[in-house]
DNA sequence: ATTTGGTCTGGCCAATTGGTTTGACCTTTC
DNA sequence: GAAAGGTCAAACCAATTGGCCAGACCAAAT
């Protein structure tokens, strides 16, 4: 690959980081070409060039999102240790979203506006959760955890995790973080892994099912 | 008062239920004027005449929730038993966040984009944050809960219950309830209740503390 | 009947927007 | 070195937007 598609590829990518970050602050009207441009140091008519339109930028950052968040958030169905599972699945969702928040927001508002765009990319999504649900189930099933709705467990654990991503501005006025300093993941992390632990009457400390 | 004292308080109240409805759509740059007007069921001029910006109108819309929000959440101290406080508060959070999920998507999204102007009102908020965290603490120093850090464990009550107004989409696909029918409240405050009471160390069907 | 005050309408305007065009510039290839 | 093709900036365009205005309308008061 020659320099000048390093390049191209530099700016697609540059464009990409300016999209999320940009559309997750204002949404999809609210972000103009300009802004965006901006953000991603290129003039508008440069951006014009190497995009074909905002609604299809807008599309793709919401596939990009989805894409990564699949290879970084696959529960290991190897270990037979439910309490590993969840806790290191809570620390990697709580670390992703203090570290990039604007991709959980923009997914957040792509979901709050009745999933527009992204309801024709759910199949992957239903996949997911039928795979965690059955591991869930079968930890059940042996005894390992208190039984519990999996469907609503994965929920309430995206819930809380995904909180401080959206609430950011929130949390850090209730905790008094200024805005230059980073929220600490491992306070969130392990309050939620606590309570969800507690959830399926594991220990928090010993990982050993009552 | 007379009865073009009643038509105008009425117009008003359209407008600001039309302003909730579509600002929590698609955000403040995402509403045109024009959409405020077709939903409120006036004509675009007419809606001019009894607002004066659609800023201004937005910033209504959010004070509108958080006031509404304080009425609805307080939190009383005069039952001694912390656990039915505490499914109270989270029975009626859950119910509210599904009867009127535009507002928790609006207050959402204002929070998501830095708050720029729910910032200038948060005295009210540290106000009732604090209130509650001294009803928790006392809680704990009487030994009727475990130890908890009461800010991490209000937020994660607000992250359980107005997740299912944010993504209302997404749970609804997950749990195959079409879009015509409610999503059941009971359901959700349910295993929120459990789970909040297990972390207090108070087991959900007695209400006392191990 | 006429005045008066508030309400409403259609038409309008200035500003902004997403996107295009034109022509210049640069790099590669022959 | 010149032809070709990719890259870019400035000007531009059509469409949309928030908001305004002159006057029409209308109910109550005189």
């Amino acid at each position: 690959m020659g320099v000048p598609q390093q390049r191209r590829r530099a700016i697609r990518k540059a464009i990409l980081a300016a999209a999320i970050r940009e559309f997750a602050k204002n949404g999809l009207a609210g972000t103009t070409t300009q802004v965006l441009a901006d953000s991603a140091g290129l003039s508008k008519a440069q951006l014009h060039y190497y995009i074909s339109s905002k609604e299809e930028l807008y599309e793709e950052a919401l596939l990009h999102i989805i894409g990564k968040w699949k290879d970084i958030f696959f529960i290991s169905a190897d270990s037979t240790d439910p309490g590993q599972v969840i806790r290191s699945y809570i620390a990697r969702k709580v670390r992703h979203s203090l570290e990039h928040p604007e991709m959980t927001r923009l997914f957040a508002r792509e979901i709050s506006r009745g999933a527009p765009i992204l309801r024709n990319h759910w199949g992957a999504l239903k996949e997911d959760v039928e795979r965690a649900s059955a591991l869930i189930n079968s930890w059940v099933a042996r005894g390992l955890i208190h039984p519990v709705d999996p469907v609503l467990f994965l929920m309430n654990i995206w819930a809380v995790t995904q909180h401080y991503a959206e609430y950011d501005a929130q949390a850090r006025f209730l905790l008094g973080v200024p805005d230059g300093e980073p929220l600490d993941p491992d306070l969130f992390a392990e309050e939620a892994t606590r309570m969800f632990l507690l959830r399926c009457g594991i220990k928090p400390d010993d990982g050993a099912a009552t």
